[in-house]
DNA sequence: TTGGCAATCTGTAACGTTTCAGTATATTGA
DNA sequence: TCAATATACTGAAACGTTACAGATTGCCAA
């Protein structure tokens, strides 16, 4: 009875309790509204009560309360970066993460990383983050020509940026790494060094890079007059273990290839392993381009040639873009392509 | 005047809003106490009541929302990892985030990624979530000795866990390595093959397992009568040319080891480039045994020595141990300790 | 003087949830 | 039979924020 509880009004500049908007309101003596506009630069705020409020704030730490503002508005000031679990590879998640958090490192921002796996159908984690609002806007990789995803995220209007390109005739931000320019460089370098008869390890097929690849690489070999030798059983996505011996089968025929151009590092290294598992030498018999995202392959052997993706880059344009499309930029401007190095051999 | 606002009192069951307890409370003619109750199964609902409710919260897909949850409680339902941009391992980013989402996949969590760079006290993240109040738990990495982090969210009375061990006297969850066994190991290992003057590629400077290894390579050293090669200008997150060109140094003396022990497989590499700089035959003239997360070393050289260390399982690990604290179980619980696999040949 | 208007500021309600302090009804004990 | 008590439910308040609809003041034109 009578029992003193923490009532309404009771506003105590005491200091261990977080600062919140009640309590910049008390110590200027301004109302709650007041000092939410102040505090976002509205305009019909007075100059001096503006600087006043803001001081005080920046004094003695004030940080809007992230689930008020949210409940209030619906603005999360989260975004999503959802990965496949089992596909994805190991620098790409790394480097695409860092990028993105460099870019929202001074926004309100925060990186929250939704995960799905083989099993699941890749639409799950984005139906998901759509129905629950729990993103203002979302990152997807591995995407498709025809992307459920892209479709899906389009109706319902909320903000997002692809890695990779789409081709449904609709309208997104993307990052995307010219991989039909990689495979052209790779297959006129390998043509420079007298190697015409090229194999091609792709990307998983499906995505649209893979179409990419695939043409870069055909119209490239008619251009310098070279053949394909037809390696369509493997895919950068397989195991290490399904690429060194499909390569070793294949090198050890008669019709071999004599040049390789590889889409992934880790795939690159399976196979040089199957390469020489069937008792042929790099540099010598053959000769392999392959795209990498860390410097690691010519530690690895310095006969491979090289072509460097920044996916730290593409994490940052990915970042950018769905932040510019939240602050309302015209999704068509969003776009970006990233242009490969020329191939590296290795240099001391 | 007199505009038709939306206003309290007009729930339609209409279907494009999200349903929330009000939408619940209308459809079962319940209120809205009862409804946020049966949900969470409280004693004082009616064992039918409790039941009819959860099955149309099923049936129209309610899902508790965030922020509404958060404000009211405090509990975000997030854990944060945080990492350092630029010296974490590549394969530990990503593993340990998969090995974390794997945990909090059929939990109400969400994962956020808090990075932190090289200009940064790594404090400032930690203490970023803690005033902020931006997380239930927190999993940081490269712990030392004497944490602050971890000293700071004690104090603070955060629930977290590290990825290696602390050495304050304080108790709280941690997921480790046993690089002392490791590094054991690899002695002995080395030593059976006739190499006796060793070399020890350590861990950075400062963490915790830092020691552990040194100490594990030191007394294994001392137990099978081998020698060591003092090698203390390198560690494993120095850069690649740097390694490489002191490995190479090394090599050329005439006191040079005749084994490795590396604690990552980005710095084998580069030491691996550095025995052959210097024009030495691994496996002939040197062994190395390497730490490894990915089974790419064999793929390397044949010759490597590896020993796996997996950091999904770290991050599985991690996850449940905040998850437990969290959850209200005793922190001293909430340690393990991964033991080393042997150290592995190649084998075909 | 008055009405109008711009410039500043303010109180209230609402976002969706949980907690507190009840209320209504049925059940029990004596 | 009556009070005590258990059972099952409920409204109101509060978390921190922003939007809405005023309120107050001063100034200027008529």
């Amino acid at each position: 009875m009578d029992r003193r509880v923490t009532k309404k009004g009771d506003d105590d500049a005491s200091g261990k309790e977080r600062p919140t908007l009640k309590t910049l309101a008390f110590m200027t003596g301004l109302g709650v509204t007041t000092v939410s506009r102040a505090l976002k630069d509205a305009p019909e705020i007075g100059a001096e009560t503006r600087r006043r409020v803001q001081l005080v704030a920046k004094q003695i730490g004030y940080r809007p309360n992230r689930a008020g503002v949210r409940l209030r508005t619906g603005k999360t000031n989260v975004i999503s970066l959802v990965l496949n679990t089992e596909h994805e590879l190991m620098s790409f998640v790394s480097d695409i993460i860092y990028g993105v958090t460099e870019v929202i490192a001074d926004t309100p921002y925060h990186l929250i990383v939704t995960p799905y796996s083989r099993s699941q159908d890749p639409l799950d984690p984005v139906r998901y983050l759509v129905e629950t609002g729990s993103a203002d806007g979302v990152i997807i990789s591995r995407t498709q020509p025809n992307d459920p995803r892209a479709r899906y995220m389009l109706e319902h209007g909320i903000p997002f940026a692809t890695h990779g390109r789409t081709d449904m005739g609709l309208v997104h931000p993307y990052h995307d790494f010219d991989n039909y320019a990689f495979a052209g460089e790779a297959v006129r370098y390998l043509a420079g060094r007298g190697r015409n008869r090229l194999a091609l390890v792709t990307p998983p097929v499906g995505l649209t890079y893979y179409g990419h690849t695939v043409n870069g690489f055909a119209d490239a070999l008619s251009e310098v007059g070279a053949s394909e030798v037809p390696f369509n059983t493997v895919s950068i996505d397989q195991s290490i273990e399904q690429i060194r011996t499909r390569t070793a089968q294949l090198m050890r025929r008669k019709d071999r290839p004599d040049g390789f151009v590889s889409s992934a590092a880790a795939a690159t290294l399976a196979i040089v392993a199957g390469i020489e598992d069937a008792g042929l030498k790099l540099g010598r018999d053959v000769d392999v381009v392959s795209k990498q995202s860390s410097e690691l392959l010519h530690l690895f052997r310095r006969e491979l040639l090289v072509v460097n993706e920044n996916f730290r880059l593409a994490g940052s344009e990915l970042a950018r873009a769905v932040l510019g499309w939240i602050g309302g930029k015209d999704p068509g401007s969003l776009q970006s392509l990233s242009t490969p190095s020329e191939v590296l051999p290795y240099r001391g």
